[in-house]
DNA sequence: CTCCTAAGGGATTAATATGTTCCGTTCCGT
DNA sequence: ACGGAACGGAACATATTAATCCCTTAGGAG
């Protein structure tokens, strides 16, 4: 019973087990970046194993769905310490951010999967933990005045996801476009503004409000 | 039996008919735009009227999409022809045409709708109409050497498609942020550019896969 | 005034989609 | 050799929802 060990190879079955364990969140990862609904049958068919693989890991879907966006805040987490940690000039460590983060998709998992299963609070803090990281990240870069000023941090957020949306039929899956797009719309925050933008720049507060489950147990 | 009319102003019931036209077509976009797969129920609630009142007009969901999606693409020749009329300068009207484009929310409902009903050849006829509209369009702008050069009319497509994306509770829905980013990628679009983008630029036929149905009658 | 019929409301139905369970099987580890 | 972990996938239960059906209402023609 004490083999707490996850060490890499195990043998046989075992390592068939913890194989699986990454092939199902891959699995997952793909399947539900492509289609939100699919079903977790859809899953298991995409991983190569069988629904009791997934059943054995995830008591219900939506633990598999809750294991799927941690899984994403961290990744997006972790490109946001990569940044911070970084000591080149700030719009530059911003702009390699923005891409490895465009990359990871993880932007795109976490607003696929909004409101489409129960957080915990758990769940909420690493969020709020990845919101606390990206507005430190977003100031450095503010203070260094290469950002044009009539832009939130709110405002970002929206714009990635709106590249976020991008996506096409191919081996590539349109993540070439995303770069063009990230890179046109980097060029329109790089300081100075050609005019300035109409409205009123986003709030946080209007972004929160997609943060309510419609959920089950 | 001869009153093919639809003068205005009929009286009592054949009133309230004409009416429910407008009002069911109406809720059918609100709920679609917010919702893509709701159930048609839903559009009923909204419009006011009961399922008999739908599928007195729409013989199936199938066909009320149709209608949707035509009423859409109309509006969206409209927007093109008045700016194809118009004598101000190439920029000027293309930005104004973009602008009511956005608003009118035509792109995003054949967004969300594309995949979701079987088109009919009337339709793809349409499509193709307002696609040649669109180029010509385009052309005069680029001609007119104000657009960055390395920017396609697919790009515009998908740009338009990126920001039709944000959404957000409340009475004005996210339009003045439509409007905000249009604004943002607009700048970016206009010549001279401030370096040149990475990859290509979009191809129509990257667009075209996304146009296939998977549909029933 | 009266009948006829277009128009509509909304419960009901029938079909489908899908989350979850269950049982039999395989094969590793001891 | 044996016990059981890991698994595959059929079977089940449920929820969703497009479409139908029947009944009610009330214009409008005669």
């Amino acid at each position: 019973m004490a083999e707490e060990e996850n060490r890499s190879s195990l043998s046989g079955r075992r390592a068939e087990a913890q194989r699986n364990n990454g092939r199902i969140l891959d699995a997952a990862r793909a399947v539900f970046l492509a289609d939100p609904e699919a079903p977790i049958a859809k899953v298991g068919v995409h991983a190569g194993v069988g629904i009791s693989a997934l059943y054995r890991r995830y008591p219900s879907k939506d633990h598999l769905l809750r294991a799927l966006a941690e899984d994403g805040l961290n990744r997006y987490i972790a490109d946001l310490e990569t940044a911070l940690a970084s000591t080149d000039g700030p719009w530059d460590t911003y702009v390699a951010c923005l891409e490895r983060v465009v990359d990871g998709q993880s932007q795109a998992l976490a607003q696929r999967l909004a409101g489409r299963f129960t957080p915990t609070p758990e769940l909420t803090a690493l969020a709020m933990r990845a919101g606390s990281l990206a507005e430190t990240l977003f100031d450095r870069v503010r203070r260094s005045g290469e950002l044009r000023d009539d832009i939130s941090e709110a405002d970002v957020t929206l714009l990635l996801e709106m590249i976020a949306v991008i996506e096409l039929p191919g081996a590539d899956g349109g993540a070439a476009l995303r770069h063009r797009y990230l890179a046109l719309l980097l060029q329109a925050l790089h300081a100075p503004a050609e005019a300035p933008l109409p409205g009123r720049p986003a709030r946080q507060a209007d972004l929160a409000a997609r943060w309510r489950s419609a959920g089950n147990s």
